[in-house]
DNA sequence: TAAAACTGTGTACTAGGGTACACAGAATTG
DNA sequence: CAATTCTGTGTACCCTAGTACACAGTTTTA
């Protein structure tokens, strides 16, 4: 009945937030329960208490772990973009919101369940504003702050209605609001 | 015991089906059950369940009535406007957000979790969809099929953000991609 | 080395909830 | 009027789940 290992296993902490990550991921914020996560990182329901005392201090942790990866995805693509012209900066952008549709659904589908969610949960709210924090800092390199949050907000309607519409956006449908918005002259 | 009442009353599916929408608008999908349906609704649990079998039947009737309400609103601040010019409409449209955002808050903040909840429950997606669809049916009168599903993209971002958002968009930084958008010349 | 502190676990308590269903009045039908 | 059907309710079964907690090895400390 006692406990076979020995003292602190980082490792364990580590896992348990691997698999709360890949809970959310799969099936969203309501799927999130500490049986859930016990299951799927294979370690008793105590320990996913032992760590993390209560659901939030899990929901919290993981949230802030993805949020960080996809700090890191935008950053990335921040950084891999020259100097270039503003015709430039809007493919790109397509490129990015076509390519996060593809490859990063998952990811999107939870930042938009958690931004909803903040709504209603306010210690979720600086969590949630984080992803649009990102990519207006991401955004600002290349553009004025002003522009930054606009272009954050076209992008998250473009986001959103590329994983709910029942047909998707196409590239012109993406390109068109976002050259409309980079291209000065009222 | 036994019942009460006759037969046939109307009034109970309406008022739990009143009562449902109370409790979405509250406290979101997530707080939705039968239980606290019937508590709102002041009828016993096995009404609830009598009128609608699942939760899944509940929730679909209380977001359908939710979703016409919406459409009255949207048609109705369509049928406002009589034929205006592209500044006008700019304006028209910023009023309207702001508007939502102060006098519909909730309906609005359903509407985002809905849509986040679609994404992973196919059976939602069709309600989900109605309302996008809505905005383009009246925006549609005022442009052409393309730069209505564009603005309607657009405006999702808009109010979005000026739900979730620390700083809320100022309203020059909603008409702003509107008028971009509504401005011909690439 | 004895005691205190820490790391984990297994279990159990409590609450909430979906759904089934037996049953009871009322209405309808023959 | 007897039988059948419909409307509506109360209850109960079974499951999931959050969280508390006693307890057991292990490590550190005095």
């Amino acid at each position: 009945m006692g406990a076979k290992r020995g003292p602190a296993d980082p490792a364990r902490r580590e896992r348990i937030m691997a698999a709360t990550e890949r809970i959310l991921l799969r099936g969203g914020i309501a799927a999130l329960s500490h049986r859930a996560v016990a299951r799927e990182a294979g370690v008793p329901l105590g320990s996913t208490t032992y760590y993390f005392a209560t659901l939030d201090d899990l929901l919290d942790a993981a949230i802030r772990r993805l949020s960080e990866r996809y700090a890191l995805r935008l950053h990335a693509w921040g950084a891999a973009l020259g100097d270039l012209s503003r015709a430039g900066l809007v493919e790109a952008l397509a490129d990015l919101v076509e390519a996060l549709v593809r490859e990063d659904r998952p990811a999107l589908v939870l930042s938009f369940e958690l931004s909803a969610a903040a709504m209603r949960r306010p210690e979720l709210r600086d969590a949630a504003l984080l992803y649009a924090e990102t990519e207006c800092e991401v955004l600002r390199v290349h553009t004025d702050e002003r522009t930054a949050r606009a272009l954050s907000r076209v992008l998250d309607g473009l986001l959103l209605h590329s994983l709910a519409a029942a047909v998707p956006p196409t590239r012109a449908d993406i390109t068109g609001p976002l050259a409309a918005l980079l291209t000065p002259g009222e």
